[in-house]
DNA sequence: TTTAAATTGTTATAATATAACACCATGTAA
DNA sequence: TTACATGGTGTTATATTATAACAATTTAAA
């Protein structure tokens, strides 16, 4: 129930980076390292990134403006995203748990209301800065 | 087990516009808001924001890089906040539920980490836009 | 009272992100 | 085939968000 949708050249190359780097990268250390292969403009990578983020390819880390790509196979269109940060290394790992997403999904405010479209991001520290 | 922290004048004329505030504001709003009262500079409006946010006063909406007042009285040192925010009109709610605060702190990843530091933003749409 | 910690004021600048416009490719409907 | 809608590209300029660095001052505690 979800288009392919096949990268253009710039979605592409920006989505290698993203998906190849150890740590979540910012807009503009993309930028630098995306310039020798012809993209030169900020407005090229954000367009980029708009769009990656929109397909669930990657996720920003809203709490430090990065991005990563999306390790749960499960999220291609992904509205629901947690993540935990360390606040050391800034480390940042993705996570599906299942319980989890049914919690959230099926938690209703004092309203009554449903969400199924949020972001958590835990704070701590990871194991090895522990 | 806080410490009351008297608000400093600048903290203060800060917190009280938030506070007032229908609508969750952008600092560079607050700054022009507080320019009559001689708050010239980004920075000094910064400081008292960090300040705010680090004593639990008020609360950034990460997705949105705004700023609400804390209205839920038991987190006047909230590492751990919940909100709802409408993508129509921007309204942000803050959650207090104890059974989701609850729920968070003692969730654990799958290295059995648990974590008492936690933002989760919620997405949809408020009653009157709904 | 002197010392440490926090706050202030200031100028400058860094980092993050979008507006506006022209152009091009592709698919599709008349 | 034409037209036209959609989405992507490239570009320049600019808006928005946030911090660095330094000096002075206030505050509160030892």
């Amino acid at each position: 129930m979800h288009k392919e949708h096949p990268l253009t050249k710039n979605q592409q190359i920006i989505f290698d980076l993203i998906d190849k780097s150890p740590e979540p990268m910012k807009a503009y250390s993309i930028l630098f390292s995306v310039q020798k292969k012809g993209i030169k403009a900020p407005l090229q990578v954000y367009r980029a990134l708009d769009k990656l983020v929109e397909i669930g390819k990657i996720h920003k880390i809203e709490s430090r403006n990065v991005f990563i790509a999306c390790h749960n196979s499960s999220c291609q269109v992904s509205k629901a995203t947690a993540f935990s940060i360390c606040e050391i290394c800034e480390k940042v790992t993705e996570i599906s748990s299942t319980g989890l997403s049914k919690y959230l999904a099926n938690f209703k405010d004092k309203d009554g209301m449903k969400y199924s479209k949020y972001n958590l991001e835990f704070f701590g520290l990871c194991k090895k800065c522990r």
